[in-house]
DNA sequence: AAAAAAT
């Protein structure tokens, strides 16, 4: 079955092509080692004027970085100018084109004089100007970075047309979030900046953003800005609405545009016959857990690579592998990537990690909740990746359990731990409501919900696929233009779903957990959490779905006894988000069972349950934290010997600072480092 | 307990 996100994905590329132009069957493909080489007899134009432009020829690209445009259009060489270039500021890196200077380079290949190259090297007379494709088409020449043409329609797409508020852009920006707690600890962090302004940022890149609408940096960004661009790793513990997603973007294309595509080809051994070894090369990969998010990734680094020579590619599983594959054979400097589908390709030979200079891996927590660490461990320790000194390393996650603390042991150098507050629970503009409603009196407390608050976008949680189904199939009984979202449905309905219900056609979204991380729809007015979840984490992200953007929002919960696991987790947040405390909670917390509200017993102490974000580098190191002695007030943390016990409350209320007295010992159960204890996540 | 993810 076609699908549509991707059909709708691609068609962009595929209409770029040249109209009645040139358009093989396959993508052609050069080899990276002999991109920057002459393709066809004459001799090479000067090099030190300006870009010629060379419309009606077909430009094969020039670069290392990563395979090359295939087809005819505008200028599209990225011929390589900067020899040896690194545009990565990763100290140590030695570009591997000076190891292996591939044969057959004349005219200097790497290591040779910048900027001697032919940008009409693998012109293509006759192969015919196509549409400008817009992300990833501006060239790099003579060391210097060549935006290509402005392209009114792409434009419109990727940014939208000004006062569309289907367009908008939500969840970030807004000078509210400056009140965002936001930590930096380790050696060397660097101060953050306050603006999008050169320096630090590259100018291209800074277009870009201004045409996206971002105003000022999030406290994510500020502070990831400078610590990506000086080279440094970084984990970063920020949910999904802090702005992250610029946070690795903007550093990592600023870098790209400063100093452009690394010289250095893949060092590979072995013919490279033309069309036989169709590899990409990419330099930047960030994987993420779910299509939705790295499409939603992928969205916004084709925003910031407009008109650059960048070019980004997303992969993710359930779609169509061979557009997949022809996107690509086209040209994938960033890819954004699902961990399975990313493993598939690998496996195909149609993806080398050797070029990485980016690794990014997004909601880390969540990709190993969903069992991806073989994959991740594969990915980045068991193929062709540049170990951790050959690359910088990104880390996000929303929590900082012991599963992520060894991943980023593993995956990261001498990193700076950055710790963002939690969006939500600083932002009063959602009215939190919880009712007590028994499971059989949820149907019809919902149906007064809806009759009550008709207008706007409402998005209803439920724990089960069945129950989407099936509290779906009864809202449309019920005359409601309801639709659902759940990971039983193809991609295609999933997609289906969210357009109708971004659009309004159909305002009243039934969804399991899928759509509760990382979804940026705009303008939810309502998050109903008709079923609520059993981590507080969950709760926190689910009602992060309205009252984004500076707008307001509501958050209603049916709670029963069945819920009164999060009871005392619940309590507080409202309380920290200044909520109405209904009495009937305060009640069924006092009837709980004393210590731990039931929570901490099973070894996952996590403080209230939710983000956990100290540094254990410093604060829990040491092997013999007994499980935290659980400050006063912190429910969880219990856990005993080897729970995280006590590593964490949330901001609590004096801000951050160095641990003292009221949260518990700081330690990490068995120590960071040694993995005696129960796992971080097991189940309780 | 649920969900998601390569085929």
């Amino acid at each position: 079955m076609a699908e549509q996100l991707d059909m709708g994905r691609l068609s962009l590329h595929d209409s770029q092509h040249a109209p009645g132009g040139f358009q093989p069957e396959r993508a052609a493909y050069i080899p990276p080692h002999l991109r920057g080489r002459q393709s066809q007899p004459g001799p090479p134009p000067a090099m030190d004027g300006p870009a010629p432009m060379m419309n009606g020829s077909g430009g094969l690209g020039g670069s290392a970085w990563g395979p090359t445009r295939a087809y005819g259009g505008p200028p599209q060489q990225r011929v390589n100018g900067n020899a040896g270039g690194n545009w990565a500021n990763a100290p140590n890196f030695t570009p591997r084109g000076s190891d292996a200077p591939p044969p057959q380079q004349p005219g200097g290949g790497w290591g040779a004089a910048p900027g001697k190259f032919d940008p009409n090297a693998y012109g293509k007379p006759g192969a015919g100007g196509g549409a400008a494709r817009g992300s990833g088409d501006g060239q790099w020449r003579d060391g210097k970075h060549i935006p290509g043409p402005a392209n009114p329609r792409l434009e419109r797409e990727l940014f939208g047309v000004p006062n569309d508020p289907s367009k908008q852009h939500t969840g970030i920006n807004f000078e509210k979030y400056d009140d965002i707690p936001v930590e930096a600890s380790g050696q060397g962090v660097p101060e953050p900046v306050t603006k999008f302004t050169n320096p630090p940022l590259d100018d291209h890149l800074l277009g870009n953003i201004e045409l996206s609408g971002y105003k000022v940096p999030t406290p994510v960004q500020k502070y990831s800005i400078p610590i990506v661009m000086g080279g440094r790793d970084l984990m970063a513990c920020a949910q999904t609405g802090s702005g992250k997603t610029g946070g690795f973007l903007f550093p990592i294309l600023s870098q790209a545009y400063l100093h452009g595509p690394t010289a250095a080809p893949p060092a590979q051994a072995g013919g490279y016959g033309y069309g036989r070894q169709r590899k990409a090369y990419p330099t930047s990969l960030i994987l993420a857990p779910t299509r939705e998010l790295v499409s939603q990734i992928y969205d916004e680094a084709r925003k910031f690579a407009y008109r650059s020579w960048v070019r980004p590619c997303v992969v993710y599983g359930g779609a169509d592998i061979g557009s997949q594959l022809r996107q690509i054979e086209r040209g994938c400097d960033l890819l954004v990537a699902t961990p399975g589908r990313l493993v598939d390709l690998i496996e195909r030979g149609r993806i080398s990690l050797q070029n990485i200079k980016y690794l990014v891996l997004d909601e880390a927590d969540r990709m190993l909740d969903m069992g991806f660490e073989p994959q991740i461990r594969r990915i980045v320790e068991g193929e062709d990746m540049p170990p951790t000194a050959g690359r910088q390393t990104l880390m996000f996650s929303a929590t900082f359990p012991r599963d992520i603390q060894m991943l980023a042991r593993d995956f990261l150098k001498e990193y700076i731990f950055l710790s963002v507050g939690r969006v939500g629970s600083t932002s009063e503009n959602i009215t939190q409501k919880v009712e007590y409603v028994e499971d059989i009196d949820k149907r019809s407390v919902l149906l007064d919900i809806l009759h009550t608050h008709g207008a706007g976008l409402t998005l209803i949680f439920v724990e089960t696929k069945r129950m989407a189904d099936s509290l779906s199939d009864f809202l449309i009984n019920q005359g409601f233009p309801a639709t659902s979202i759940h990971g039983d449905r193809t991609q295609r309905e999933r997609e289906k779903a969210l357009e109708m219900f971004r659009t309004g056609r159909c305002p009243i979204l039934v969804a399991t957990a899928v759509a509760a991380r990382g979804l940026d729809i705009s303008n939810v007015q309502h998050v109903v959490n008709y079923d609520l979840p059993t981590d507080i984490d969950d709760y926190v992200h689910r009602i992060g779905r309205t009252g984004r953007a500076g707008n307001t929002g509501m958050a209603t919960a049916f709670f029963n006894r069945g819920n009164r696991g999060v009871v005392r987790d619940l309590i507080d947040l409202l309380k920290e988000a200044n909520q109405e405390v209904p009495s009937f909670l305060e009640s069924i917390a006092r009837e709980g069972s004393g210590f731990g509200g039931g929570r901490g017993g099973g070894g996952r102490g996590r403080g209230r349950g939710t983000t956990a974000t100290r540094d254990v580098r410093r604060y829990g190191g040491g092997g013999g934290g007994a499980g935290g002695g659980g400050g006063a007030g912190f429910g969880g943390g219990w856990g005993g010997g080897a729970s995280q016990g006590g590593y964490g409350g949330y901001p609590p209320p004096g801000g951050y600072g160095p641990p003292s007295g009221g949260y518990g010992g700081g330690g990490f159960g068995g120590g960071y480092g040694n993995p005696s204890g129960p796992a971080g996540n097991s189940w309780w």
